[in-house]
DNA sequence: AAGATCTGATCCGATCGCGTGTCAAATATC
DNA sequence: GATATTTGACACGCGATCGGATCAGATCTT
């Protein structure tokens, strides 16, 4: 009897279980970027994903107890990776100058029809929906985090604001992708630059 | 052999038989509201349906061929039932005043949380993809139409604005309902008007 | 090389929802 | 009152998918 916990780390193709174990969680994660993004969650079975990761069944169940649980998985390194970019830039941008920020987000959001499509809508149904309100609500808590010296303003308003540009960003960049704003990202991005200053209160 | 096409009017229980298929199709789009808008369109299948309208399946096929089909028919009708009320509120703002508008689109989207997850959610998932976007374009339409006098600006800075604005009121809307937000109505539509006018170009 | 372990392909029972069919009860027309 | 039509409750076959099991081939350890 094999004990799980105490797996046995067999060198195989010249990595470890382990690493094994992880790549093929990572194919698996990335089959259902792919899936995910394109047909949307509730469109994809466990067959789909194994078959676009070129994996059978055993190695899913291995990672992931649902196809709920792998888009939460997804879902967790897109946001993960997305606050990972745009973090740095929040900072380099001195609490004042947005461009650097709404640069990282568009460069990870605008690139990827597939991760913009997750977060505008994929984010708030189903499994994802308390992750995708978590995301926004972070998204929402950073901002009000690095708004300086509104002290006397309502904070409530402030609050409005955010929910409000977080709207305005998401639903700007899913029309883009839909080809109805014809602009580069450059121009979109300093059109986002215009809408956060209009919105700051 | 009864042909479908001149089918017997025969009364019953006191309606036509055109009344009584009428009133069986408005009781499956008021079923279709309340699961959709509670569950989701994915997760609501014909047999809830029929169990929500108190029908049985037969009355579903005679008015729809699919989930899908009557998720159409359920967004459509919350669609224009809202430009219905709205359209006279645009028209009673003189083009200037966003208010009327905006307490119209609150006053129908605010108070029904099933519409504002329709709309914010449902509306871009599957088969309601198209029409979503068609409600979102229209909506921007109708805003560009009747922004007046802008020729100097340029169009495409002007729609970008309006999907922006487009996705901060369905935000907005959905945080309130998330409990996001500790306002009441005539506070979110004093936000949203500020929201507006700071968006307008 | 022999044995142990890992991997991939296939198969299987169970479950679920769809779409249709049957039949008795209710209500109309004649 | 007799007959025809509508309605509601239930039952059935079908296909898809799930979650698991089996088994041969590939790869590592000894």
């Amino acid at each position: 009897m094999t004990d799980s916990s105490v797996a046995s780390a067999r060198v195989y193709g010249g990595v470890s279980a382990d690493e094994r174990r992880a790549q093929r969680r990572q194919r698996l994660v990335d089959a259902g970027l792919e899936l995910f993004g394109t047909r949307g969650v509730a469109a994809v079975g466990i067959g789909d994903i194994c078959a676009e990761a070129g994996l059978i069944k055993r190695y899913f169940y291995e990672n992931f107890s649902s196809i709920d649980d792998l888009a939460v998985a997804v879902f967790e390194q897109i946001t993960d990776s997305l606050v990972e970019q745009v973090l740095p830039a929040i900072v380099a941008g001195g609490g004042t100058d947005p461009r650097p920020a709404l640069t990282a987000y568009v460069n990870g959001a605008l690139a990827d029809a597939r991760v913009a499509r997750l977060l505008a809508v994929e984010g708030r149904t189903g499994a994802l929906a308390r992750h995708g309100d978590g995301f926004a609500t972070r998204a929402v808590e950073l901002w009000i985090g690095y708004t300086p010296a509104v002290k006397g303003q309502d904070e409530a308003k402030l609050r409005v604001r955010a929910y409000a540009f977080a709207g305005a960003l998401t639903q700007v960049i899913f029309a883009w992708h839909d080809g109805a704003l014809d602009l580069t990202t450059e121009q979109t991005i300093d059109e986002l630059v215009d809408i956060f200053t209009a919105l700051a209160p």
